[in-house]
DNA sequence: AATGAAATTAAGTAGCT
DNA sequence: AGCTACTTAATTTCATT
């Protein structure tokens, strides 16, 4: 793992809040010229400090989505099997984003579903084995964009 | 709003998977020209059905950046307060994402800060107000990457 | 009203100092 | 790193359905 200077800082904050940014932009707002900028910016993406390039599509023309919050509650007595427990949900479409966490619950994801349904189909199928004792879905019934009118 | 056909839906798939897709790519991928994908993909930010695309940064990279999902309970009495604090909450630089959830808590948000005594100093800042009864703090020790190495 | 093909404009990439 | 030439992609124009 490569460092960063303050340069790439910059950059991968700019690039956090918009990714079309232009070289000249980018360039104009760190004092590089847009070479360079765009030069750091390919590295960036190499090195894997840039993991992708994503659209933020807005939850209102997602269709009909599904997003939980699930919390939960891992065995610690295996160590090995939480590993292989977090590698599988991390591969799992239905997963968005896995967190490790302190507290009551040991992990929590963000699950993406079509549908309830679907969910329930999902923890059937997946949060019902060892080492999991257990979990809390917390259904997500609005989320609010960042910046965004309603 | 207006609404999306089947080529629109496609292309926003693709964008959420990888933003950086070329006309030519998108083309291919779904079966319409050049010009016609990337005018339709000006058009789906136009109405802001693309809110926006960024970059995503490895967590490794990210410099210490504290994370914590913070479970609200919140006074129903007065839903107009509900809808101030969420106004207030969206707003703020250190919420990633703010959800309205089903469960034992109200609202869930994803927070973002330097260490924690930010998170301290944010918590003291706004959870300790009405309608807000309380909070439960999940702080996130790591976040795995969806697809990725380690 | 929206497409595809072609021409124009702009951006990203690579080589050199 | 910057500058410049080169390559590629995005945008606009235009004829067509």
């Amino acid at each position: 793992m490569e460092d960063l200077d303050s340069f790439d800082r910059l950059l991968l904050e700019q690039l956090q809040i918009d990714s079309r940014q232009t070289g000249r932009e980018l360039s104009e707002k760190i004092g590089l010229s847009s070479a360079a900028c765009l030069r750091r910016v390919q590295r960036l993406r190499k090195i894997g400090a840039i993991e992708r390039e994503a659209a933020i599509i807005s939850p209102r023309f997602e269709g009909a989505l599904t997003r939980v919050i699930v919390l939960l509650s891992v065995a610690r007595d295996h160590p090995q099997r939480l590993d292989v427990l977090k590698q599988k949900l991390r591969r799992l479409k239905e997963v968005e984003r896995l967190f490790y966490v302190t507290g009551d619950a040991d992990l929590a994801i963000i699950v993406k579903c079509a549908s309830m349904e679907d969910y329930a189909a999902f923890t059937e199928r997946y949060l019902f084995e060892p080492p999991l004792k257990g979990f809390e879905s917390l259904v997500v019934l609005r989320e609010y964009p960042k910046e965004s009118d309603d």
